[in-house]
DNA sequence: CGGCTTTGACCCGCGC
DNA sequence: GCGCGGGTCAAAGCCG
């Protein structure tokens, strides 16, 4: 039972993904509806919703959550699904599968229908009987109303919980970056033009608004968000809002929606939303990602879903470059480019833009933090790629040189993340100073609960020191350790192992076979679970590479 | 038949 | 204004 093992690993990274992944399996099948509607048109339906992710219907964003994650176990109760109310459906599922598991002498609904109403049928001429069966199924009727509530009443419970642990985390990020925004006026040379753009960063709206950016008719998406999408994205916000010659246009829009992320390449969406834009909001770039891996495959696995969109031949550059599209929510605004190294065609590099607006599987929760850190990067400085290296304490690490470069030249500001040096991940344990503060941001890495045990990870030491005064180069170094496990495959099969036993699912050899070695994205997305079971990570880390 | 990829067309920003 | 390049759209086709 999926709800019960959320209940037991009750973690605000790794158990509601769990939940979150049906959620995703739910709206991606919407997502796929364009045939549908094309064939809809055929029928004479408008043709302006046709092709258009973001044409979908917007009820769909507003499905109740339960509904979108309680179904969806088996793919061939969609369609039914569609219409269900999602609590109904989780009594129905909930009561046939505990009527079949606790009393062998009732098999189905179906049976105890059929006798209870012979019975009824036969009580008057059976009078004086004492009519036992019934009252055994009564009781045994009762019997489920009462689990059913107890399962709702959890479920509610793990609701409410993640609910308040999403706006703690905005708070604290809030306050995060406040404090080190006050720490970098304190430092006397140079600073000005941090502090500035430091300011810029700043969203003064409560984390309640920030949290508001999200389509207001995705709500119920909205509270089920991950911190580790928010913390890219409050980070990826702030840093919108600092640098860059577009216009705030797509801040709005990304802000508002998270339809689109405001790419320059939106230009509808942005010429809408352009009459919005307050005079003085200050124009933005986007902050990149990209990282380096090698790999003979074509995609490198970061357990998300990806849609092909698009593919270019670019500039100086013999290798085409791909552009892939998150599916996993509705209207995420998040897209990557994948396209091999024109130096070196066994590198791969993978650009991501945006920021999730819906729950990360636990396999995608390391990517987050990955590039949420390296947004951090970002966000600590000013633009150009020294400075903001050397005060996001980058450049104290050995292998910073390698790892890590900025470009500002490009005309996003992009963080490079070079995973192809043949660094040995453990030598990050050995060389990562203690923090100043002897505290490391508990970035969403720790959303996988078996990295605490793992020796790559490091605790975050709370008490005492509370998240806010958490500096921008500690996330920096999380970054690198993140992606230096992410770059671990025993780790992530031993991850994978260590999960599939917490959960006690029963493993497909197809399981086996994706750990580590990073299928293909496309179809599953590397997140594809055991129908009516509890989706396993591929993989926790973000660049197993294929 | 649904899901996904392919690929040419299109749009836009930018430099000249 | 024009051309180039990056990015996206969307019809067509492929695949299981």
């Amino acid at each position: 039972m999926i709800y019960i093992s959320l209940k037991v690993l009750h973690n605000f990274y790794f158990v509601y993904p769990l939940v979150m992944e049906n959620q995703h399996r739910r709206e991606f099948t919407f997502l796929r509806s364009r045939d549908f509607l094309r064939h809809n048109n055929r029928e004479g339906t408008d043709p302006m919703v046709e092709n258009s992710v973001e044409h979908r219907n917007p009820m769909i964003k507003e499905m109740d959550f339960f509904s979108r994650s309680a179904t969806l176990h088996n793919k061939h109760h969609r369609a039914h699904d569609d219409h269900d109310d999602g609590h109904q459906y989780l009594e129905r599922k909930n009561e046939a599968s505990t009527t079949k598991v606790s009393d062998p002498s009732v098999n189905t609904g179906l049976n105890l229908l059929t006798v209870n109403s012979r019975m009824l049928r036969s009580s008057p001429n059976q009078e004086g009987k004492p009519n036992t069966e019934l009252i055994t199924l009564q009781g045994e009727l009762g019997r489920l109303h009462e689990e059913n509530r107890k399962l709702r009443s959890m479920l509610d419970q793990i609701t409410k919980s993640y609910s308040e642990m999403q706006g703690q985390l905005l708070v604290t990020m809030q306050n995060q970056f406040q404090q080190n925004l006050e720490e970098q006026k304190v430092e006397p040379n140079g600073m000005s033009s941090h502090i500035m753009s430091a300011q810029r960063f700043m969203d003064t709206r409560p984390p309640a608004a920030l949290d508001a950016n999200i389509d207001p008719s995705n709500s119920d998406d909205k509270t089920q968000e991950l911190s580790g999408s928010n913390t890219m994205e409050v980070m990826s916000k702030e840093r919108d809002r600092s640098t860059g010659k577009q216009t705030g246009i797509e801040q709005d829009g990304f802000d508002q929606s998270s339809q689109s992320w405001g790419s320059a390449k939106s230009p509808k969406l942005d010429k809408a939303k352009g009459e919005e834009q307050a005079p003085d909001q200050v124009p933005l770039r986007k902050a990149r990602v990209s990282v380096r891996a090698r790999s003979e495959a074509p995609l490198i696995s970061d357990g998300c879903q990806w849609r092909k969109y698009g593919q270019k031949m670019a500039k100086g550059n013999p290798c085409p470059r791909a552009y892939y599209r998150c599916t996993m929510g509705v209207g995420c605004p998040v897209r990557k480019q994948v396209q091999r190294s024109a130096e070196d065609k066994t590198i791969l590099i993978t650009t991501y833009e945006g920021n999730h607006n819906h729950p990360l599987p636990p396999a995608a929760v390391s990517m987050a933090s990955t590039t949420s850190a390296a947004a951090a990067m970002l966000l600590s400085g000013s633009t150009t790629s020294k400075e903001t290296l050397t005060n996001s304490g980058f450049s104290s690490m050995p292998y910073a040189s390698t790892m890590a470069t900025l470009s500002a030249s490009a005309p996003f500001p992009t963080i490079t993340l070079d995973l192809t040096q043949s660094h040995n991940p453990m030598q990050y344990h050995r060389i990562i100073p203690p923090s100043p503060s002897g505290t490391i941001f508990p970035l969403p890495l720790h959303g996988c609960p078996q990295l605490l045990g793992h020796p790559m990870y490091f605790p975050p030491k709370l008490p005492g020191t509370p998240a806010l005064q958490i500096g921008q180069r500690h996330t920096s170094i999380v970054e690198t350790v993140s992606a230096a496990i992410a770059s671990d495959p025993n780790f992530t099969a031993a991850l994978a192992a260590a999960i599939s036993t917490i959960i006690g699912a029963p493993r497909s050899t197809n399981d086996g076979n994706n750990v580590g070695t990073g299928s293909t994205i496309p179809s599953n997305g590397g997140v594809a679970g055991l129908p009516g079971s509890p989706q396993l990570p591929q993989s926790c880390t973000t660049f197993s590479t294929n």
